[in-house]
RNA sequence: GCGGACGUGGUGGAACCGGUAGACACACAGGACUUAAAAUCCUGAGGCCGCAAGGCCGUGCGGGUUCGAGUCCCGCCGUCCGCACCA
């Protein structure tokens, strides 16, 4: 029969339609099956998908079909991270509303992500710009209002002097405002925030229990919270050199235990000391303006040099009232950190021992090694400008002399906790933390506005629950900078709920995390005319896979586990439920060679679309098609559009179709790492689709002979169905633990012997349609097009999408006869081929008569022979 | 600087608990079919020596543990990622 080729563009866009018209992936709360909550991080509707997009939602689309076939009720959604500022950017720059803006892309998006038949249930769709989701998240952040959870704080803002607005710290660059390249000023303004510090000890904890998220992500977030022991001590100043206001300095220490190698206290630039110091020292006050302006870019800390000003103000060391130390302004102190004041000990910490070398401070060796000649060498390395910050013994610490600093910090916690400073004691113990509070005000109109209503009167008023949502208006206007709501001419104009006087609306929106940190709870109920549905979250969540880029690993999902407890609290969420993704996994990104026009500086980048290949494999050229130039191949970098590396998933959906780009990105790399993107690959990714098309349309020709399997099966029939479970065997096991890669090789293999199988002997023809039809079973999760024309191909009226995953024959797993591999002294010399259960004695005696095995046992005496059972025998000479 | 990951053929990678290193794919070479090309099919291939049989070497480098190490331990080297003056 004249084989036709497999025409993806047609056999998907039918399919497509099938799926839907029969609802095959709307999901129903079901407590009669068990679950599989799938989620793959929700995109932010730019415009277009890119391959980032299209392996993130195969690789999740991959486990929830198989999930589904192996019987679970599973819930995969899609929506959109639809807030932000991108759409804000689009109608400054090009006069579209962020509304029409944001709607139209995800249209397109939608569209696109359709063609790569994802097995989504559409109907939970949702966007966080739509009131119906965000009247949900407004009437949350009121209860969490209520309950404590958000606060009123004074914090920083961007400040561009000239368009009169609050910039992102991305559209701050080097320094000066992006669009009018004003230098940025910091202001302080109120804004709303979450305590989140107050559960930075419970979401450390919670690291702990989640064992089925990667070891990188939980200790980045470890260190994002920071958490670190220490003590809080009050060093008197002296009253003659300071403020009448400033009777002391409050520092924090992890090291009280060098308080004698102490030589210098340091405070931020923007301690209530060094401001008030400023006041009456013009040289202070510009020092602190120079060290505000540099602590802006990471690039410029990196380079910058310690530097400090002397404040004339003198501390009183708490263990010695004789003992009088300056107390400087530097650079290199932080003022959210801690209570913005250190002091320094030069000889067991390389940025004082600078900084006190560079200020003619003493330098006082307190830490040094037990043993000579390593005490000799630190001290030598101290005395040239190297600190010590190993562990050893206490010297030149009197009380403290010959205790381990671990004693020695115990010895002076317990001495300063007792001592007093004018009714209080001179030092407390802390645990702090490098977490800070979650700031949400966003001075933007494109984000969900915060409910409240400022009132002359009553204060702070919220809305009351039946006037929400508050929603944006649309009227507003964006050809200008700044906030849109703060100047609509009437949006912001309300009565005040309580009193009914003139009052004003919360002009600021919420951060788009706020957003992000709930919709996969959402999706459990997405038209609940509450924020949640217990009976929902309490079946679905938490979620089973949580699949997402390695950027969001702190931000997104500290916040997502934070909000978990904040719901918890407002009752909006069961507290069982603190941890409400249980295993998560990061993909690698696409990556794609760089091309740029030869010779040119700075470089032209070209698209790969734009470049004529000339030659094949590693000795490949590339020209640019339009000029006949030659082009530069540059380093992979990921795809992006500075760099014009960009392959289209709408071409290639075109050109091979979406199982074809499906195929590709699950091949050869593992999914944590980088895939690169190659047209070999995608060329190979189509014969493989080609090829799989040919062998079905081969076997549905055969004549199926009855129903009964064959009592005899031939050597080749035997070996062609043991391949085919095997396979479905490690195919299976590869989806579950996510080696995608590798359930794609073991694919291979099982359509390299179906090639190969002869189409004779004795059940060979039961034995190749079996493979077949388990071959198109392990290739539905991700090729879901090709295999429903193969499963039609093949004779069946229903659609691989509904059926069961195959069952392995264990029988068929085990082998009667196995390899053993035979070494000798650890090299192997043979090998054998043994029936399973011949006993170890027997194995033994076997190997010890191989030829190659005397000859390299040379007659020399065997010592021991190690059997292990079905793997290996070592003759040991 | 701190923290983490990784290092295997020409390339991407596989190798479960320490048990035959290099599965599978890409690229390459040779062949078949074809007027020709495409498509397809077959064959080959870690390195060195050898006509071959076969031998030796081989998972970044140097040690160690073990009957046996890509895998475990110690010390280097390199690459990548994250954080970054955190007291």
């Amino acid at each position: 029969m004249a084989t036709e080729r497999y025409n993806a563009p047609a056999s998907e866009k039918h399919w497509q339609q099938v799926w839907d018209q029969r609802e095959v992936f709307k999901t129903r709360t079901d407590t009669s099956k068990p679950k599989c909550y799938v989620l793959e991080m929700f995109p932010y509707p730019s415009g277009r998908i890119h391959m980032g997009h299209v392996r993130n939602y195969t690789l999740g689309d991959v486990l929830a079909r198989y999930k589904r076939a192996k019987g679970f009720n599973v819930l995969h959604p899609m929506g959109w991270d639809a807030f932000g500022l991108a759409a804000e950017n689009a109608a400054l720059e090009r006069g579209i509303h962020p509304a029409t803006w944001t709607y139209d892309n995800i249209a397109s998006m939608k569209a696109q992500l359709k063609q790569m038949g994802l097995s989504i249930d559409w109907d939970r769709e949702i966007a966080t710009c739509h009131p119906s989701y965000y009247v949900h998240q407004q009437r949350m952040i009121l209860d969490m209002m209520a309950k404590g959870l958000i606060y009123r704080k004074s914090s920083k803002v961007n400040w561009d002097p000239v368009d009169h607005t609050v910039l992102a710290n991305e559209q701050v660059i080097d320094g000066k405002g992006w669009r009018s390249g004003a230098i940025v000023e910091q202001r302080e303004r109120l804004q709303w925030a979450f305590k989140i510090t107050d559960y930075a000890e419970d979401l450390l904890a919670g690291l702990r229990t989640l064992d089925k998220w990667p070891e990188k992500v939980r200790v980045m977030q470890e260190n994002w919270i920071g958490r670190s022991e220490g003590l809080l001590i009050r060093w008197k100043l002296d009253p003659e050199t300071s403020p009448a206001q400033h009777a002391e300095l409050e520092i924090f220490t992890t090291r009280p235990d060098t308080l004698f190698g102490a030589s210098f206290m340091a405070v931020a630039p923007d301690h209530p000391l060094a401001k008030s110091m400023a006041e009456k020292n013009p040289e202070l006050a510009t020092f602190c303006d120079e060290c505000r302006r540099m602590g802006t870019s990471a690039a410029d800390l990196e380079t910058a040099e310690k530097k400090g000003f002397d404040t004339g103000v003198r501390a009183i060391h708490p263990l010695d009232p004789t003992w009088k130390v300056p107390v400087f302004v530097a650079n290199f102190v932080l003022m959210e950190y801690g209570t913005g004041a250190i002091f320094g000990c030069p000889s067991g910490d390389q940025r004082d021992i600078q900084f006190a070398r560079k200020y003619n401070l003493p330098v006082i060796p307190v830490v040094v090694p037990v043993d000579e000649p390593a005490r000799a060498q630190a001290l030598n390395k101290i005395h040239e400008g190297i600190a010590f910050d190993g562990d050893g013994v206490m010297i030149n610490s009197h009380f403290l002399d010959g205790m381990t600093p671990k004693r020695a910090y115990a010895a002076v916690a317990a001495r300063l906790e007792e001592e007093k400073l004018s009714g209080a004691p001179v030092a407390a113990r802390k645990v702090n933390f490098k977490l800070r509070d979650w700031g949400i005000s966003r001075q933007r109109y494109w984000g969900c506005p915060i409910p409240v209503v400022h009132c002359g009167t009553c204060g702070i008023v919220p809305v009351p629950a039946s006037d929400l949502p508050v929603t944006l208006p649309e009227d507003a206007t964006f050809d200008v900078p700044g906030n849109p709501l703060d100047r609509h001419p009437t949006w912001k104009h309300v009565a005040c709920p309580t009193c009914r006087k003139p009052a004003v609306r919360e002009t600021d929106t919420m951060d788009t995390f706020v957003d992000s940190s709930w919709y996969f709870v959402r999706f459990t109920a997405p038209h609940a005319k509450t924020p949640t549905d217990a009976a929902a979250t309490n079946y679905w969540l938490p979620v089973d896979q949580y699949i997402g880029g390695i950027e969001h690993a702190i931000l997104h999902l500290l916040y997502s586990r934070y909000f978990a407890r904040a719901m918890g609290v407002t009752g909006h969420l069961q507290k069982s439920l603190a941890e409400p993704i249980e295993a998560l996994f990061t993909q690698g990104m696409v990556v794609h060679e760089t091309y740029r026009r030869a010779g040119i500086d700075p470089p032209q980048w070209l698209l790969p679309t734009e470049i004529h290949f000339e030659g094949e494999g590693d000795t490949h050229t590339a020209t640019e098609i339009a000029t006949g130039k030659p082009a530069t191949i540059g380093s992979i970098e990921k795809m992006s559009k500075s760099k014009k590396n960009l392959v289209d998933p709408d071409d290639i959906i075109a050109n091979y179709g979406a199982d074809c780009a499906r195929w590709f990105v699950l091949s050869d790399s593992p999914p944590e790492r980088d895939v690169i993107w190659t047209e070999d690959g995608v060329k190979g990714a189509n014969r493989f689709i080609q090829r799989v098309w040919r062998i079905v349309d081969d076997v549905a020709d055969i004549p199926i002979q009855g129903d009964e399997m064959p009592s005899i099966f031939s050597p080749d029939a035997l070996a062609l169905r043991k391949t085919a479970h095997k396979t479905l065997h490690g195919v299976s096991q590869n989806i579950e633990g996510l080696r995608f890669n590798v359930a794609v090789a073991g694919l291979y293999e099982l359509t390299n012997a179906l090639a190969a199988a002869s189409k004779s002997g004795d059940g060979m023809s039961f034995a190749v349609r079996e493979a077949t039809i388990i071959l198109v079973q392990l290739l539905a999760p991700m090729m879901p097009h090709l295999s429903e024309q193969c499963w039609e191909r093949l004779g069946n009226h229903t659609l691989i999408a509904d059926s069961p995953w195959p069952l392995a024959d264990v029988a068929l797993l085990i082998d009667d006869t196995i390899t053993i591999a035979v070494q000798v002294n650890g090299k192997r010399r043979a090998e054998l081929i043994v029936p399973r259960d011949l006993s170890q004695e027997d194995l033994q005696a076997r190997a010890l008569l191989l030829d190659t095995v005397v000859k390299a046992v040379d007659g020399k005496p065997v010592k021991k022979v190690i059997v292990v059972p079905q793997r290996i025998v070592n003759v040991v000479a």
